[in-house]
RNA sequence: GGGUCCAUAGCCAAGUGGUAAGGCGUGGGACUGCAACUCCCUGAUCGUUGGUUCAAAUCCGACUGGGCCCUCCA
């Protein structure tokens, strides 16, 4: 499998630490906003290559955090949300808006067919974790206390900018003019690892610990989780773009200045979806998710096509239209596979032909687009029976989740209706009565019932 | 200002040194009572500009444009 790694800048093979086993960690949300369509475009790709690794063999153990800490109400910056707002007003707590925040990104998972990774932790069960790194990084020096917070030494760590890539002395020139500097600190990229003094004042969430009672910084949790579930030598991180630095940077120092040798040997980040097409403004509160598109009429799963179709290492420009075409192709491709029906045995030769160019596809740097492309090659090949086609879009399924082959009606339906309404339409069309033939016609399309004209007579279909 | 990623037809996109896959859309046609479905036909020299090479969309440099990041959003 070869995959662009942030860490070294290039596509290269990847190699797990141990043979056949791979363990990933993914950052996963942060449950006080919703995740918008551009965050689930990142669980989407995050979906794909663990689906894509089991396909290829691999035994996968996956993390995922939910951040369950941090600023639970908007800074300002964010601005306000109306359900956050709603619920401070009825006196909610964090850990219910963290509740709901969660559930509503797991419906969002489901409906974009997003595998619920085995192991989800939420960041506040993990505190003593924390606790226990802290005191080991104060203990050998890569941390220091200074105004009531823990603050990480990045001066201690020579290989700190390896992943971002950028320069100490870059740092200052021009950065955000919203953020104050913290006068705290001995280096200009030192962050907190525990605060017991922030400027933003009150947290709901605090808890005691050797350095006084207060809450875990942004960067400590990503790493406690990994090394508490995947252990001391992580084979993939992932994440979006956006958390290249500081939050990666920072979490392999304080990884690696705990663990005492390298941490991860290959970093993921997946690119934003652009929408500044559309109005996906936050200050309005109006944030688009799998959820809205429902609402909106249109399938999620042709998001899901969408995303696919595209490369994970690429900007893409989420609009209205884009996705009303991906939705076009998508049903059409689910129709051309419809149109299948099993015709005998399947060609173990044709299957294994086929397959080996479905993975080695995926195992390019997760060549989606290749493998959706593949199936319109196999839909046009006449060198296969169908029955080795469906058997091959069925196995590939596993991997893209598109529901690619509708579930059978494995339940005789009782059809006597529709077909005597066929029966009535065929007779106004001899009879040239076709305003009558239309009603019937249009009458069962209200039903969820497509009539299908062919030669050899009228069928139907549930559209 | 710095770092990093990206740039192929109206849109999405393949391509990893040898003279541009596929999909959607558009236009035309077949089928149809009309339509839907289905099928056939239909389009680009690859952001600009230097260079390397017998040969570059593919390698190197510069430029332009866009995304993300630059210390309490994780």
């Amino acid at each position: 499998m070869k995959l662009f790694n942030t860490l070294t800048k290039k596509v290269e093979e990847f190699i797990p630490n141990e043979e056949g086993i791979i363990n990933m960690y993914t950052c996963g949300p942060t449950v006080y906003h919703y995740q918008h369509l551009g965050n689930l475009r990142t669980y989407i790709a995050e979906d794909v290559f663990e689906k894509t690794f089991k396909y290829l063999g691999y035994k996968v153990n996956r993390v995922m955090n939910i951040t369950d800490v941090g600023h639970l109400k908007s800074d300002g910056d964010e601005g306000e949300d109306k359900m956050v707002i709603a619920m401070e007003r009825e006196h909610k707590t964090s850990h219910e808006i963290a509740e709901f925040y969660t559930d509503d990104f797991k419906e969002n998972c489901d409906l974009l067919n997003i595998r619920w990774p085995d192991t989800v932790v939420p960041a506040t069960g993990e505190i003593d974790m924390y606790i226990k790194m802290i005191s080991k990084l104060l203990e050998d020096g890569f941390a220091y206390e200074s105004n009531g917070n823990i603050y990480f030494d990045t001066s201690k760590m020579p290989n700190y900018y390896e992943l971002s890539g950028r320069k100490e002395e870059d740092l200052i020139v021009g950065s955000r003019d919203d953020v104050e500097e913290d006068v705290n600190k001995k280096n200009p990229a030192d962050f907190v690892l525990w605060f017991t003094n922030s400027k933003f004042g009150n947290q709901e969430l605090q808890w005691d610990s050797p350095f006084g009672r207060g809450f875990p910084g942004w960067h400590i949790e990503c790493s406690g989780i990994s090394i508490k579930y995947l252990g001391e030598h992580l084979d993939l991180h992932f994440g979006a773009e956006d958390a290249v630095f500081p939050h990666h940077t920072n979490e392999i120092a304080q990884s690696e200045a705990y663990l005492g040798h390298k941490w991860c040997n290959y970093w993921v980040h997946l690119s934003w979806l652009l929408t500044d097409n559309i109005k996906m403004s936050k200050s309005l509160g109006h944030v688009i998710t799998a959820k809205t598109l429902k609402e909106e009429g249109f399938n999620p799963l042709a998001f899901r096509y969408f995303i696919l179709t595209s490369y994970y290492h690429k900007q893409v420009n989420f609009t209205y239209e884009t996705l009303e075409q991906n939705q076009n192709a998508y049903l059409k491709l689910l129709n051309k596979i419809s149109n299948l029906k099993e015709d005998g045995e399947v060609d173990n030769t044709k299957f294994e032909e086929y397959d080996n160019k479905f993975k080695s596809y995926l195992e390019n740097d997760l060549g989606t687009s290749n493998a959706i492309t593949l199936i319109y090659d196999l839909l046009k090949d006449d060198s296969l029976n169908n029955s080795t086609k469906l058997e091959l879009i069925k196995s590939w399924d596993t991997v893209l989740s598109l529901d690619l082959i509708q579930k059978e009606n494995k339940e005789l339906k009782d059809d006597s209706y529709i077909l005597e309404m066929i029966e009535k339409r065929n007779e106004a069309k001899k009879n040239k009565d076709f305003a009558l033939a239309d009603s019937i016609r249009n009458e069962l399309l209200e039903k969820g019932i497509m009539l299908v004209d062919t030669r050899e007579g009228t069928t139907y279909k549930e559209v």
